[in-house]
RNA sequence: GGCGGCAUAGCCAAGUGGUAAGGCAGAGGUCUGCAAAACCUCCAUUCACCAGUUCGAAUCUGGUUGCCGCCUCCA
């Protein structure tokens, strides 16, 4: 069975095959900590876990190596305007460098929360300021680097296929349609290496470099730290739609400029989430849904979120809205149950892989990580013939990639002790045929976030 | 202005030439002391619109309309 994915590169879907058998060196950009991640974010880290899942279903070892972006985004124009984390800093009163750890933990917690493998590398760009300085060096040395007032810039003329990733047409690009231009670069497209810190402020986040006292550009951190971390020349690098043009672009450019040879071999990104209305979610906008207002504390499993990404292919544009949410929520909850009921059916055990079943999933998550035809196959699945014993074995031999948590789903052998008590006094009120005691006693079990279910097997209780 | 993407039932959405997956919501039923859960059945003669190609099109071509993204930071 082949592995098809997506490529930006090419923009057409291709066999994926690694440059080293069964080992796949995984980049994924990782958040800027300046603010919590919004549920947009969310749900490209998502797609980059399913495809990480989907890879080691396939047998590939994957070394995953994720960036966190401690410094270097600039709130203005493309290499102008204000450092985020300084920003951030002055509007929480803390300095940087706890706003960084602040929102890194912050993002750990949300990717938890959603079932999200941690990578196996995690790495900061104010820990590699060294390698970035080496990197730039060498594009120094290779004549790609001019300098201006403000930074040492990379020189895009000078590197031919720089809009490969973008395909975009240059000359129609218009640098300051929505922008201030910056009059010393030579090319609109041309991008900071390095800045230095303005003239008499002293940053909270600077370093001393070969061209003076200042910080990376926002580029570079993901060049140096791939390639320390995976080599030279890599597999899958993936991130954000909206990183094709400039960010994934001005990567490409500065990596291959300075090792001569091509960077990673797929680009996949993930299409981005609007809000109803159809407006996308930016961090900039203030406008952004985490997943603490938006899920922990209404009460509502955030793996519903993880869920509801699942019902759209990752390269489309998904619509989030109080409905949708209610609707994942609805059909996890359904699952869950299916599941549970799977799991206590006096038949649930020694059953083996349903073939068929898996040849159509395997069929989904290798054709470009198909996850809606997946949770399809789900539902066909719960709904065949086969016995219960099958299907609880395919269904959690599915969840390696689902990720939704079902092999932990466990009925009623944790309850707290009160709870157990209550539990047992309904069992014998109902064996006596006391339905007014057996119901009041079912109110209180409820009025502790719990739901009794009565079955012919038996009382279960589960926490919904 | 340039480049790119999208338009499928009340909502979300798969499907890229062979006659519309799935989920949510809704309706009816089975089971049950009741409820909940589960299960069964039903729910788009039709895929934004108009032409064209084809034996055959949601799927290909041309045009129209609408929406979104990138060209500022952004997942």
């Amino acid at each position: 069975m082949t592995l098809n994915l997506y490529n930006t590169l090419t923009r057409r879907k291709a066999v994926f095959s690694p440059l080293f058998p069964d080992f796949v060196g995984l980049y994924t950009c990782g958040p800027t900590v300046y603010n919590f991640a919004h549920i947009g974010n969310l749900r490209t880290f998502i797609f980059e876990d399913v495809l990480k899942r989907v890879l080691t279903y396939n047998g590939f070892a994957v070394k995953h190596v994720m960036n966190i972006t401690d410094v270097g985004h600039l709130t203005g124009d493309r290499d102008m305007g204000e450092d985020k984390l300084e920003k951030g800093a002055r509007r929480e009163g803390k300095s940087a460098w706890e706003i960084a750890s602040f929102y890194t933990r912050a993002f750990r917690q949300d990717i938890a929360h959603l079932n999200i493998i941690e990578p196996s590398v995690w790495c900061r760009a104010t820990e590699t300021i060294a390698d970035q300085i080496a990197l730039i060096r060498i594009l120094e040395e290779k004549g790609y680097t001019y300098r201006t007032r403000d930074g040492l810039y990379f020189d895009t003329a000078r590197f031919k296929d720089y809009t490969k990733l973008s395909h975009q047409n240059l000359e129609a690009l218009q640098e300051g349609a929505r922008v201030e231009r910056n009059p010393e670069k030579r090319n609109m497209t041309d991008f900071a290496l390095w800045k230095f810190s303005p003239p008499g402020v002293q940053r909270q986040m600077e370093w001393d470099s070969p061209w003076g006292v200042g910080f990376p550009g926002w580029h570079i951190e993901c060049s140096a730290m791939s390639m320390k971390y995976l080599g030279d020349h890599l597999d899958i690098h993936c991130g954000g739609a909206d990183h094709v043009d400039v960010h994934h672009t001005n990567e490409i450019a500065q990596s291959e400029a300075a090792t001569g040879k091509p960077f990673f071999n797929f680009w996949m990104h993930g299409a981005l989430l609007n809000i109803a209305g159809g407006k996308k979610m930016a961090k900039s906008d203030e406008n952004f849904l985490t997943l603490e207002t938006t899920f922990l504390k209404k009460g509502i499993n955030p793996l519903a979120y993880r869920y509801a990404a699942f019902q759209t292919h990752y390269r489309k544009p998904m619509e989030y809205s109080e409905e949708s949410v209610a609707a994942a929520q609805n059909g996890l909850r359904h699952l869950y149950n299916q599941v549970r009921s799977l799991k206590t059916a006096p038949t649930a055990a020694g059953g083996g892989l349903p073939a068929d079943f898996q040849a159509k999933f395997c069929e989904a998550i290798n054709d470009d990580l198909n996850m809606p035809r997946v949770m399809a196959v789900v539902q066909e699945l719960l709904k065949s013939s086969l016995s219960d014993a099958e299907k609880l074995a395919g269904i959690l031999d599915f969840d390696r990639v689902l990720g939704l948590g079902l092999a932990s789903l466990d009925q009623d052998d944790a309850l707290p002790e009160a709870l157990r008590k209550l539990v047992d006094q309904r069992e014998a009120a109902r064996a006596a045929r006391n339905w007014a005691l057996s119901d009041q006693l079912r109110d209180e079990i409820q009025a502790m976030g719990y739901v009794v279910q009565d079955s012919r097997d038996g009382m279960q209780v589960i926490k919904p």
